[in-house]
RNA sequence: GGCGGAGUGGCCGAGUGGCUUAGGCAAGGGCCUGCAAAGCCCUGUACACGGGUUCGAUUCCCGUCUCCGCCUCCA
């Protein structure tokens, strides 16, 4: 079976077949750069950072562009309450957005275009639709005409009786239902200069403008949280096809974080901060609880389940730690079960997926007991690979947090002097010795386990 | 009101018309071990409720209850 996903318009699997043979484009939206990225964002970024990971497995051109909407009402509010420069505002967010994907091992995307560097594409994208009778300025306000485009509503399913923009009401639309692509300037806010007067973007226009600008007019996958269906979504579809344009080609939602079975969110005030989470538990490890649960349901947050997410992964790491310690260094080469494949392939199944890696994990340690180094070898290189789709390999994170420091070389030469004692005391059988040391040094956050090969020593929340 | 999702064993979390007791965590027993930890083997409890279709349903259909999301900024 090849990869097929589950695609929010046709609300069907579809064979993943992308435009052009042997490249994959994909479209992120971003964050709004308003406030700090809890784990919920953070889920987004992660489950598409899997999906690229995968398809870069088969595709040799993978291009994710994950944009910044770094202007909007929000941004304008918070930044004046704070009594920041607007664009200080945006960009400290920014930035907060990146260090929480970057920490938890996000590949960076191909491009990260911003809202505000791509005024003339928006500009340009208005025009198109104002020459085809799709949108209409009013006071200095562009609005697109949803009435002229009989699709509008396909992708969310909602009736056009039904629906209501939310916007607040402007006297220049011609129909409540119409949304407003451009802002016309208000004092004190910031502006840029169009055809139709001075203003600003709207909520969905950027999004429509940076995709088909970097991705081109049509492109493969379009992703989000499941609440921009509608309407950002819906509007971007719109106003891209109503323009000429394709567009994307499969939309693809992720689920919440809830908590407490409600939706984290900045105005319920609900949010886990990622920061906070780091304090607590390790980069991999948080990545293994968000990214373990399929991308399309629910997690409800919870200590417990996280906890249990940090022995699951701890397991595998142990693992491959062992292998390596007793054979040497392990390659990430390995080959991928059938089975691993065929999970991921239905939709991203990375539940089928881990419970895949643990089955290797399982016959690697089985491997490793009967003294089959080759066998677990074999094992641990398939493990590696395996995890590395989910970017949860344990060497690679071992690898980037123990960078050769000169203190983690002094605390090693340490440690290893207190082990080297150790097993002298061992080997006496002065046991109540040889625990005290043990204990000394669980006293200082370094765990001993005896292995046949000698002891291994890991280093806690580091 | 419109649109959509979910209710699985102690917990998290997959999945399927029977043949498959996913996987993890926790629990009990065993092996290993000076002890501990890790590891390996074995064990248990399950599919919200009521109907229907079927030789057979946790899986399909209908209804009920409960929960959640979108339709307002939102990943």
């Amino acid at each position: 079976m090849s990869l097929h996903l589950y695609d929010t318009a046709s609300r069907s699997m579809r064979e993943f077949v992308p435009q052009v043979s042997g490249t994959a484009s994909i479209y992120v939206c971003g964050a709004t750069v308003q406030g700090v990225p809890h784990i919920g964002h953070v889920r987004s970024g992660l489950n598409f950072d899997v999906l690229r990971r995968w398809l870069a497995r088969t595709y040799e051109d993978v291009r994710l562009v994950r944009n910044v909407t770094d202007i909007d009402d929000k941004i304008l509010a918070k930044a004046a309450e704070h009594g920041r420069p607007w664009w200080e505002w945006a960009y400290a967010h920014e930035r907060a957005f990146e260090d929480a994907y970057t920490s938890l091992g996000c590949l960076p995307p191909s491009y990260a275009p911003r809202a505000t560097g791509h005024v003339t594409q928006m500009v340009e994208l208005m025009q198109r639709l104002v020459d085809r009778g799709h949108a209409y300025a009013a006071q200095g306000d562009v609005y697109f005409s949803v009435t002229s485009f009989p699709e509008y509503g396909a992708l969310s399913g909602q009736r056009l009786e039904e629906v209501h923009q939310g916007e607040s009401a402007a006297q220049g639309k011609r129909d409540p239902r119409d949304f407003t692509l451009w802002k016309a300037a208000k004092p004190g806010e910031p502006s840029w200069p169009t055809p139709w007067g001075a203003g600003r973007p709207g909520w969905h226009l950027e999004c429509s403008a940076m995709a088909t600008a970097y991705l081109g007019g049509t492109f493969d996958i379009h992703g989000g949280g499941i609440d921009l269906i509608f309407p950002h979504h819906e509007n971007e579809q719109a106003q891209s096809r109503a323009a000429g344009d394709g567009f994307s080609r499969y939309w693809m939602h992720n689920a919440w974080v809830t908590l407490s079975g409600e939706k984290m969110s900045k105005s319920l005030g609900n949010t886990v901060s990622i920061p906070t989470l780091l304090e607590q538990v390790r980069a991999p490890e948080l990545r293994y609880y968000l990214v373990g649960p399929h991308y399309r349901s629910t997690i409800e947050f919870s200590q417990e389940a996280l906890d249990e997410s940090v022995s699951a992964y701890r397991r595998i790491e142990s693992f491959v730690r062992r292998v390596v310690e007793r054979t040497g260094a392990v390659g990430d080469d390995g080959g991928f079960s059938a089975q691993f494949v065929a999970s991921m392939d239905d939709d991203m199944g990375t539940p089928g997926a881990l419970a895949e890696i643990h089955k290797r994990v399982r016959e690697g340690n089985t491997a490793l007991e009967a003294g089959n180094d080759l066998g677990a070898r074999a094992a641990a290189e398939s493990v590696r690979a395996m995890t590395a789709v989910l970017g949860v390999d344990p060497l690679r994170w071992h690898d980037t947090s123990a960078d050769g420091s000169g203190g983690r070389q002094a605390l090693a030469t340490l440690v290893e002097h207190v082990l080297e004692e150790r097993v002298k005391a061992r080997k006496e059988k002065d046991f109540a010795r040889a625990d005290a040391l043990r204990d000394h040094l669980l006293q200082a956050g370094i765990a001993v386990e005896d292995t046949p090969d000698g002891p291994l020593w890991t280093l806690k929340d580091d």
